[in-house]
DNA sequence: GTTACATATAGGTATTTATCTATGGGTCGT
DNA sequence: ACGACCCATAGATAAATACCTATATGTAAC
């Protein structure tokens, strides 16, 4: 038996004339002409290298070759049925995988966008990478993901970027802290203090240092720590003061102050990114065209701005 | 997805890209160019409408798409793998059917060459049809079974038959009979006496009154009866006499005399016979095969004429 | 920077295919 | 005997396929 030039319309035809029991029945069912379907058949014999069809008193008997085939066939397009049913679910994005990787900061608003959208499509695979800002750019580069989250969106030629969140800075003292009661403070005011800063490189520092710069100050002191919770956490217990993303501070959380700093409204937003030069999955699309309907639903609609439709999704 | 000119060979090519990972070392393998392999990849993925594989940091990456797909085919080949072991049993003779329709007479002898083939080939399905030799002529003439067991065959072009058993015919009488203990008889005594006949067209019947009539005798009575069981039963409680195949009686049968008929020597020989312009089914050719090699074994050595080498089998 | 491999693309060709129309030869019913 | 059907075969053709060679391009290793 010689399958390789066997196509899978020969055998919906050999399924047909098995089904029917005549080749003229199923080349007007098919829309073909008698010998062409005469022909099929005979095609299919050669390739098998076994009779399938007799005529037997001017009837068309199928052998039990044929009979075998055909069950076989049925097995066959059965799996090719699972396998449409597959592709369909994963091109409407009910299915596949949306590999994201966000930038540290990011892990604590994105989740509240992933919850809904994973309830609403159990079946997508969502694999979140989380790193400082120098890795997510690697795998950028290397185009290891789906969808990036940045607060500072590299510029490549083939990829888009859209704004979905304003992410205000805010700057954090003790509660023991000397600023810590006063009304209205200035930039200035908090050289003199000791900053507790992410590793060189991440958005909130890169921020924080070019406005520094560009006012001509300088920090009398700093430490860099890994982590914001880290941070968060030194400055609570008296270790010095810092500025965060107000996304990474909770609320209720008071175990350290807010300040009002009047004369600096630092701000960043975070972006989703794609890159158009490679393959995005129908889940990553899919995705984002739920973010870009529910942005405003599910994170704090103070913050969001909803820029999504921007990028092009079909 | 549009399977229609998807063929085997195509698939054959894209699993062995998933197995081997490189489109280049499927090329060495299935000798065929780098080129052709890439080309195959590409057409394959038009008819799924779905990237299968992507290049990813310079390696090649399978989608969900095309891992699945991956598996749809091996299952699918799983199922043709299963379909070509059917194939081969069809063609070793160990699977299939072989339909044989035999005269009335024949269901004497038949089984005991039937029995130990269908022993050697449990998987071979073997329906017998049983009838009058008209009935058997009838699914002859329209080709209705592999094969057909006849003692005087039919002449036709595209047919051969062979010869295998010869069969003898007695004369029997009640064992109150006035000719039963007469040593030595002669056609011409029997003629006064009622016979007991099958039905026109018969074998047995058929040489029978051929031989009367090239003797020019004539029957005074005689009665027609539908089987030979009933002959023997009747026979036997002095209904009248008959002639009868050797293998109908029973050896250890002593309801009934057989005569020694000096002068007469009735006898035909049993055929297989099978059409040639019909497929003969490999269970079939199995058969004769297995008879040729097995009538001196399974069947009584003194009435064997095995002539079977005469079929073209091959 | 050159070599070694990988894939992709372009261009070419012999073969195969999927069709068709036309035709021949059976069987069945009227 | 004559349509009405059935299937098989022959002959024709446009399209698709299955390959090839040559070449471009991109990365990794030396």
């Amino acid at each position: 038996m010689d399958l390789r030039h066997i196509s899978f319309r020969l055998l919906e035809v050999f399924m047909s004339v098995v089904k029917t029991g005549s080749i003229s029945e199923t080349a007007r069912r098919l829309h073909l002409t008698q010998p062409t379907v005469s022909l099929q058949i005979k095609r299919l014999q050669e390739a098998v290298g076994e009779p399938l069809l007799l005529m037997q008193q001017q009837k068309l008997h199928v052998t039990d070759a044929g009979l075998e085939l055909f069950k076989t066939c049925q097995q066959v397009f059965g799996h090719f049925d699972d396998y449409q049913d597959f592709l369909t679910e994963l091109n409407g994005g009910a299915r596949g995988r949306c590999k994201i990787a966000m930038v540290n900061t990011a892990q604590y608003i994105l989740p509240k966008l992933l919850g809904p959208y994973s309830n609403l499509h159990p079946h997508v695979e969502l694999p979140l990478e989380i790193g400082n800002r120098a890795e997510v750019l690697d795998r950028f580069e290397r185009g290891e993901d789906d969808i990036y989250v940045f607060s500072h969106p590299p510029s490549l030629e083939s990829a888009q970027a859209a704004r979905f969140l304003h992410n205000p800075l805010e700057f954090i003292v003790p509660l023991n802290h000397p600023l810590a009661h006063v009304k209205a403070v200035k930039l200035t005011d908090l050289m003199q203090y000791r900053f507790l800063l992410r590793e060189n490189g991440s958005a909130t520092r890169m921020l924080f240092e070019s406005e520094l710069q560009s006012r001509g100050l300088v920090l009398s002191d700093s430490v860099q720590m890994a982590s914001n919770e880290a941070i968060r956490v030194a400055v609570a217990s008296g270790m010095g003061i810092a500025v965060l993303s107000r996304h990474v501070l909770a609320t209720d959380d008071t175990s350290f102050k807010i300040l009002n700093v009047t004369d600096t409204h630092l701000a960043s937003h975070w972006y989703f990114v794609m890159r158009t030069d490679r393959h995005i999955s129908h889940a990553a699309r899919n995705f984002l065209k739920f973010a870009q309907q529910h942005v405003e639903q599910y994170l704090d609609t103070q913050w969001v701005r909803n820029e999504l439709h921007n990028l092009h999704l079909d």
